[in-house]
DNA sequence: AAACAGTTTAACCATATGGTTAATTTTATT
DNA sequence: AATAAAATTAACCATATGGTTAAACTGTTT
């Protein structure tokens, strides 16, 4: 792998791990096995870094998704891979929730900067192809009449609170290692399960 | 208000907006309106004052879940009223999300230990007191044979979710400051509704 | 092999920041 | 009013950290 990658994937996870501020460059550059300098000869500065991760992230994150959303299947089908595909996503890419959490909770002035740069690109059609999946799955009388806006909200609630709070929620209900991906395959299943039996119509 | 109190006060707000390491002492000071030592003379140092500030906000949470929790009415309206005080705590305490998702996602070390602490308490019955309402719940009836922790875990995320995206949601769905109080009712509404139709046994 | 661009390094630098201290002001006690 | 204790301030200090730089190394082209 060559420098300027090590350097990106071991400041994923620093960022996510520190957080923007609480990350030092030199950890960053111990962790790549890299001198501190190259971080500023491939990046410039730290705040671009940053960026370079977060767009670096959140560019995974939507071609991801919208693999799933773009094949022809019935709806519930759709909403059952999305949970999966992001809460496997999440499983592969612990650093992800760290990160976007970490830059929203500070206001996602930057996150917000690189969305509309990608507004602009072809692939950001994400939320507007989710909303159609909720749509077409209430034409045909498959989903009842619930809001899709909260819906997706919920969605992403569920698959993403168990990655924000692991830490917590490992030592609370003792989860180690091994079980972490039965427990997952069990997480994924709820989701699913609780959904929809709240959004189907039942005949 | 006294000086220790204030210093608290915006402590939390600081921490929340620019995490534990990103928090400057001077800052908190001059938001206080109070001399930069002064934090120092009441809470000796920023790991202690974070530590207070985190004792503070989850001592508040969990003393106002548990009423709820305690109060006698069906297992249905119990839950109810959870994510309705949940949402409303949050909603009314916007440093709350931002602090203890830093807090988790940074390892959870200092949480973590208040909650050892807090555990010999006698406060310290929440997790084992909303577990006891789905029990009920099921025992009676009027709940389906869900995974109760994995549905606590639901309700949490679905709840939080807003918060912890607030920034990018309302920027996203355009809710400003006046629409707020009327998207989080029907935040509120939402959730139980999906909850209750997931959960409920429909005869 | 000379020249050149790209890459890497160690040694620095300026500054911001957590923390201290000694002196001063305010408040409570007798 | 005198005195002691608590609260507050401004001026410092030590250090960690983001960032720079000049020199050295590596590989490629001619």
């Amino acid at each position: 792998m060559d420098t300027r990658e090590r350097i990106l994937n071991s400041a994923k996870l620093v960022f996510s791990q520190r957080g923007r501020e609480g990350a030092r460059m030199q950890e960053i550059a111990d962790l790549a096995g890299v001198n501190k300098a190259m971080l500023f000869y491939y990046f410039t500065s730290k705040d671009k870094l940053y960026e370079d991760v977060l767009r670096n992230i959140m560019t995974h994150l939507f071609m991801n998704i919208n693999n799933v959303t773009t094949s022809a299947v019935k709806p519930e089908s759709k909403i059952e891979k999305i949970v999966e595909t992001y809460v496997d996503l999440m499983n592969k890419n612990p650093y992800i929730p760290g990160i976007i959490i970490a830059e929203v909770a500070s206001g996602a002035d930057t996150l917000k900067k690189l969305l509309a740069e990608l507004k602009d690109s072809a692939e950001f059609t994400l939320p507007q192809n989710i909303k159609q999946i909720f749509i077409h799955g209430k034409q045909d009388h498959r989903f009842r009449g619930i809001d899709v806006e909260q819906t997706i909200l919920s969605i992403l609630g569920m698959c993403v609170i168990y990655f924000i709070g692991k830490p917590l929620v490992n030592d609370i209900l003792k989860i180690n290692g091994e079980d972490e991906s039965k427990f997952l395959r069990r997480r994924v299943k709820h989701i699913i399960d609780l959904l929809e039996n709240g959004i189907l119509i039942r005949k």
